[in-house]
DNA sequence: CGAGGTACCTGACAGC
DNA sequence: TGCTGTCAGGTACCTC
C-alpha cells in the first residue's frame, strides 16, 4: 500500500489536475468499498454536484474537501492507487490524459471511478479491493474518534524531537511495530519503517522502551530523512503503486533493506535478513543494526 | 489493558 | 501441469 510519500504524491498530483472540478457521477463494480454513507446509491446521490475545494492528506488518507461542508475520504490500503484520466464510458476504462505507452494492466483492477465536469475522471485501481471510500460531513470527520486518535504527522514542522518522544512514551512493543502504528505516528508503513531503522542502526525487534536517547535521536532523523526522500522521488513502486498519471515512483533504487533479503548491506557488506513478526516482514542488517 | 490472531481480497511465485 | 502454501505497501475487529 501507499505509505505517506505515495499518498502525498497522489495528493499533489490530484491537486494539480482536479482542484475546483465538480463530480457529475460515480461508477463502481465493487460497491462495498464505499463504507459511508450506508449504501452506494445514497453515496452516488450525495456526491453528485459537489465541488472539490481542497485536497489534503492525514495519515495515509486522501481527503477531498468538498462544497456543502462535505469531505470525501479515500484510503488506498495495500494495493490501491488513484489516477486521473479521460472518460471512456464504453467499458469503464482508464485512459491517460496524454496518450503514450504505459506498461500497465490497470484497467483489470479498476473498481471505482469519479466522473468530473471536464470529461476527466479519478480512477481507483485496486487489485485486492481493500481500499475504502467514505463521504463525511467535514465537522463530523474532524471530530471523529478514529481521526482524533491518529498520531502526529512526521513531516510537519510541529513534529519536533520532543513530540516524537512524547508519541513513543509509555509504549511497549517492538520499535518497528510501534512506529508503524498510525495511532502513534501517522504515515509510516512496512517499507519506510525498515528503511528508517537501517539508517538509525536499530534492530527492528528492539523494545521501544529500551531505546537510548541517542537511538531515539537517530530514529527521529532517519524517519524524516526516508520520508523526505520518498516524497522527493515521487514514492516507490516496487509493487502496485502508481502516481496519478499511472507512472512509477522513483524511490525503489533508494531502498537499503526492504525486499533485499540475502543481498549485501550497503554499509557493512553483511547479508540483509528478513524476520516475520507482528504479521509483517522486517528487513534489516544483522551486523550493523545492533541487537534486540 | 495490550498482544496476537484473523478478516478483508487477489495474484505471484516457490516447491512438490 | 496443477496443486498447496506463503507472501504482498494496511488496518479493524475479535479473543485471550
Amino acid at each position: 500500500m501507499p505509505e505517506l510519500p505515495e499518498v502525498q504524491t497522489t495528493v499533489k498530483g490530484l491537486t494539480a489536475k482536479v482542484l475546483n472540478r465538480t463530480f457529475v457521477d460515480v461508477w463502481s463494480d465493487w460497491e462495498k468499498m464505499v463504507k459511508k454513507p450506508i449504501n452506494f446509491r445514497l453515496f452516488r446521490k450525495e456526491i453528485t454536484g459537489k465541488k472539490i475545494n481542497k485536497i489534503w492528506r492525514r495519515a495515509k488518507n486522501v481527503i477531498f474537501g468538498l462544497s456543502g461542508g462535505y469531505s470525501l475520504l479515500i484510503h488506498m490500503k495495500m494495493t490501491g492507487h488513484l489516477m486521473v484520466g479521460v472518460w471512456n464510458m464504453k467499458g469503464n476504462k482508464w485512459l491517460p490524459e496524454k496518450p503514450g505507452p504505459l506498461e500497465e494492466k490497470i484497467n483489470t483492477y479498476l473498481h471505482f471511478m469519479l466522473l468530473l465536469d471536464n470529461k476527466k475522471m479519478i480512477a481507483l485501481s485496486d487489485v485486492r479491493k481493500f481500499a475504502k471510500v467514505e463521504l463525511w460531513n467535514t465537522e463530523e470527520l474532524l471530530a471523529s474518534k478514529e481521526f482524533l486518535a491518529l498520531g502526529p504527522e512526521p513531516m510537519e514542522k510541529s513534529f519536533t524531537f520532543g513530540e516524537f518522544k512524547k508519541a513513543l512514551k509509555g509504549k511497549m512493543g517492538r520499535v518497528k511495530q510501534v512506529i508503524m502504528d498510525p495511532y502513534v505516528i501517522a504515515g509510516i508503513g512496512n517499507i519506510y519503517s525498515s528503511e528508517a531503522l537501517w539508517w538509525a542502526k536499530i534492530h527492528p525487534q528492539k523494545s521501544v522502551a529500551a531505546l537510548t536517547e541517542k537511538e531515539l535521536k537517530s530514529l527521529y532523523g532517519a524517519i524524516k530523512k526516508v520520508l523526505a526522500a520518498g516524497i522527493a522521488l515521487g514514492g516507490e513502486s516496487f509493487a502496485d503503486y502508481r502516481n496519478v498519471d499511472g507512472k512509477k515512483g522513483q524511490f525503489d533504487d533508494e531502498r537499503r533493506v526492504y525486499q533485499r533479503e540475502d543481498e549485501k548491506c550497503f554499509r557493512c557488506g553483511a547479508n540483509i535478513k528478513r524476520v516475520m513478526f507482528g504479521g509483517r516482514s522486517a528487513f534489516f542488517c544483522p551486523k550493523c543494526q545492533g541487537h534486540t
